[in-house]
DNA sequence: ATCTAATTTAACCAAGTGGTTAAAAAAACC
DNA sequence: GGTTTTTTTAACCACTTGGTTAAATTAGAT
């Protein structure tokens, strides 16, 4: 990307093993725990070549989270600007994070964890989707939705939070859900297939 | 513990200030991202003490998750075992999550990420607090209730992992909650008083 | 005061880590 | 076939890390 001039096809294509070894080893193991050794056998190729094409550790993983964290972050994004009606909408955000979650199935933990661990990680990542005025959007649909008697009275981010926790929760918290609840049965299954419900438990909760 | 037949007031006491530090690096860090150097200095005393009472890092780390690990699950357990009828039990688990999460923020984020690095860590704690058998009684109970026409149908798995999701995942979450969601407001009070509303939201989504 | 346990000091070690380098070899391109 | 780019080899480096050791020091208990 930066040091050559001709972009050959081999090149590129180490480019994206790479990364793509980098997406699973860091997303498994976090920054700390993964081992730029094991980034590169992953992506069968050698260290030298590794550092060759990504300068150091921190970039790499950076471009990794970055991306993880749009992925995470644009379904809110969407479900924030979405102009439909306030039950359709959450049908909408409830089927979208079930189909980005279920193809990106260890996002979730993978930026949680590492926001934890260093905040300010985010600080570039601010304001990503259209997010901020959505909420304001959002939160006055709802409040409208509250006031026609259409829903019963809820604080907006209370509702939207609950939205989120049950969309993602299950994503991120799959090795002890799968244990205790679902032990013996197919979890992708039992996750692909919940995205409905969620929608309905939501709105049965909140309509009059 | 081990190899000292007196145990004096000053061991105890600086024992307790090892676990205390392991419990903040290791729930900020990770294991691999944990320095013995630095729990010792955060405990107050040197490595070569630190090594004194806790032959290595694995050991400590076995120590405190599994402490995190059973503070997570047995609230889970205390519902499931609850004898009390459905709707109060709901009220009953959010309250105690909340209480128990309100005092270790960390632990949730913790706990899934190690088993998510690890699986087979939870493998000598399985069954804690009588999960296995209450999720069957707590599975009856909700059929029962469906049975009556005092709930709607709901798969009992689906009705718990929702539970689950609302009471922890804000927690789990919360520094991109507060990023996106309650910026500029007191996350913590945000968070505590919670747990009624979401019991409430639990209820309203599945009583008819 | 004395004995024992707790703690510090300080040096040390082996293994692992991220990262570099230079030259050779292989592959792609024209 | 010659040129350029990609990749490998393999050695190397500075630094960090978990862990150890032995002796000296401090504090507690009786």
């Amino acid at each position: 990307m930066v040091k050559h001039m001709k972009m050959e096809k081999k090149s590129i294509e180490t480019q994206e093993n790479i990364l793509n070894a980098a997406r699973i080893i860091f997303a498994k193991k976090g920054l700390s725990g993964a081992r730029m050794q094991e980034i590169a056998d992953h992506a069968g190729i050698n260290k030298a070549l590794l550092h060759y094409y990504y300068r150091n550790k921190e970039k790499l993983f950076e471009q990794v989270f970055e991306e993880a964290f749009k992925k995470l972050i644009r379904p809110l994004g969407a479900f924030l600007t979405d102009d439909s009606e306030l039950f359709q909408k959450i049908r909408n955000i409830c089927k979208l994070y079930n189909e980005v979650l279920t193809k990106y199935p260890f996002i979730p933990n993978f930026v949680i964890n590492e926001m934890n661990i260093d905040p300010s990680r985010i600080l570039n990542l601010l304001d990503i989707g259209g997010v901020k005025e959505g909420k304001i959007k959002t939160a006055i649909q709802i409040n409208e939705a509250i006031k026609t008697g259409m829903i019963r009275p809820i604080d907006p981010r209370e509702l939207i939070l609950n939205i989120i926790s049950l969309s993602v929760f299950p994503f991120a918290s799959r090795p002890i859900s799968e244990q205790f609840l679902y032990k013996d049965e197919d979890m992708d299954e039992v996750l692909k297939s919940r995205a409905d419900g969620v929608a309905e438990f939501i709105i049965q909760s909140i309509k009059i």
